[in-house]
DNA sequence: ATAAACCTGAGAGTATAGTCTTAGCTTATA
DNA sequence: TATAAGCTAAGACTATACTCTCAGGTTTAT
């Protein structure tokens, strides 16, 4: 698949996806019995990898975060122990911005109550 | 208090304060008896103030979210109703976001569970 | 065959949120 | 009374994450 058709499966612009591209989250591959023209090619897994960026970036993390998220679960050239601590770190990371979204939401919750009691 | 007491109080550097006094997150007051100078005082309220947008910021909302619930808060201009709509909207986007982190944390500990099944 | 639609790399431009520098004063301290 | 520390405004610089434009070539549709 094209860069076009890659865009149109996952509503990512192929500005974008380049953009992806050259910071290393997605790679795309030259078919080398094409001479013709130098076009990347990409597959399925490459909608997986802008999905999970998609969801990630929604998450709150960092383009610099996503990439080691990818290259823990996609990487060849990491061990599992290091994929495993990469993850629990995510995890661990994930649960804190839960925590601080609750705070925030009593806080907000908090100004709710207090401006109906006092009328302000 | 002046910045750098205000900046000492909040852990924020006077450069950031002045950034976000620029933006219309907080405001200073010059004291009119003094002719000598025009520094900016500030009060008890703004260091409140500054903790607000640094726990909003944790939480992934930016200064224009932010500078919508401080009017909401502190803005004399609005209307009870206008504020509890402002609030109400802001516990929404909360909601959301901690759903998107939950959806997240799901992902991770799936991919952890499948590199310890499949020992890849 | 020619126009419309696609592709690439390079690089300029934009928005957000700072961060730092400079110049020119003022205030506090040894 | 120096001199160090603090204040202000203006503006340059940085990082992140896009977003857009351009030039030059390719592919597809009529």
């Amino acid at each position: 698949m094209l860069i076009n058709e890659l865009s149109r499966e996952t509503g990512i612009s192929s500005h974008t996806i380049r953009y992806y591209e050259k910071y290393g989250l997605i790679k795309g591959m030259r078919k080398e019995h094409i001479k013709t023209n130098n076009y990347f090619h990409y597959n399925e897994e490459t909608i997986y990898k802008l999905e999970l960026i998609r969801d990630a970036k929604r998450a709150g993390f960092s383009l610099a975060e996503i990439k080691k998220l990818i290259d823990a679960w996609y990487g060849k050239r990491i061990t599992k122990e290091k994929k495993l601590a990469i993850l629990d770190e995510k995890v661990k990371s994930i649960d804190e911005k839960i925590n601080q979204l609750k705070e925030m939401k009593k806080l907000v919750v908090e100004f709710k109550k207090e401006i109906n009691e006092f009328d302000c």
